[in-house]
DNA sequence: TCTATATTGATAACCGTTATCAATTTAAAA
DNA sequence: TTTTAAATTGATAACGGTTATCAATATAGA
């Protein structure tokens, strides 16, 4: 069964690079997290095993954690970057209550066909989409 | 007939914020970009007119329009943010790519269509939604 | 084992954005 | 109109996340 971490060694391979100690540590720490990481939690809790790894070398891999497409990179107002993991995630979006905040989460097979076809039009190559519906939840109608 | 001009003024002046000739430069000129505007963008097209203009001051009114819903600020993997005109503007998602932060706006129909769908079957009532498809653009590729 | 080359950690540099501050402008009151 | 308190401005230093540089080290194929 093809996992993570075969993923990356194979990517490494192709490109001429090396699998280190640093790459497989920050790999496995990377995917204890869910969701949304920053550089800072990564970093904290890989020197608690590790203490010396450098910030750069974190930078580095994230990099190519992103070039192989297992992790993708997201940029915020507050200038930071946060990384989440793309492999073995199934896809979701979301309904938004604006009142209450409750959320669901739905999938709609023609609705990802149609955001390919858009793909292929403008010549854009989809690596992820974002789609939330802001209303009103029944419980906040009553 | 409501515009931004007026909406930017009420904002102030409930804010006990002052309308001044560069805030009105500021808008003028922003409002003659279309899509996402970059900070750069603006600045040199302000300059031809008023070529002192403090580049503090940019961001700062940036910061004003923004908080009075008129800019909807995005930012991107270089770094940059983008703004973009959120007033008397037609509702369009975003095609985006994560390399180079190009944005392309575009609307289905049908896509919408099937959006109003989920809400009904969730008891939702649809007030607005946001749709961004990530990707690498055509010219990232080559 | 040897060797070419990729990698690492430390740290300086980068660069978009924000904070600081003295001088100036605004707008409401006198 | 003049006065005045407070907001605004422009210049620029500071900030902070990310990247580039470089000498020392580790990797993996010969």
């Amino acid at each position: 069964m093809l996992n993570e971490f075969d993923l990356f060694k194979d990517f490494l391979r192709q490109q001429n690079l090396r699998w280190t100690p640093q790459r497989k540590m920050i790999l496995e720490v990377f995917l204890s997290f869910e969701g949304h990481v920053e550089i800072e939690s990564l970093k904290n809790k890989i020197r608690l095993h590790q203490p010396d790894l450098g910030i750069a070398t974190l930078y580095r891999t994230l990099k190519l954690l992103t070039d192989c497409g297992l992790v993708e990179a997201h940029s915020f107002q507050n200038g930071k970057k946060t990384y989440e993991r793309m492999f073995h995630v199934r896809h979701h979006d979301h309904l938004i209550c604006t009142c209450c905040g409750e959320t669901i989460e739905f999938e709609h097979p023609l609705i990802e066909k149609y955001q390919l076809q858009i793909c292929e039009q403008y010549g854009f190559t989809l690596k992820n989409h974002k789609m939330e519906l802001f209303g009103i939840c029944r419980n906040c109608l009553k």
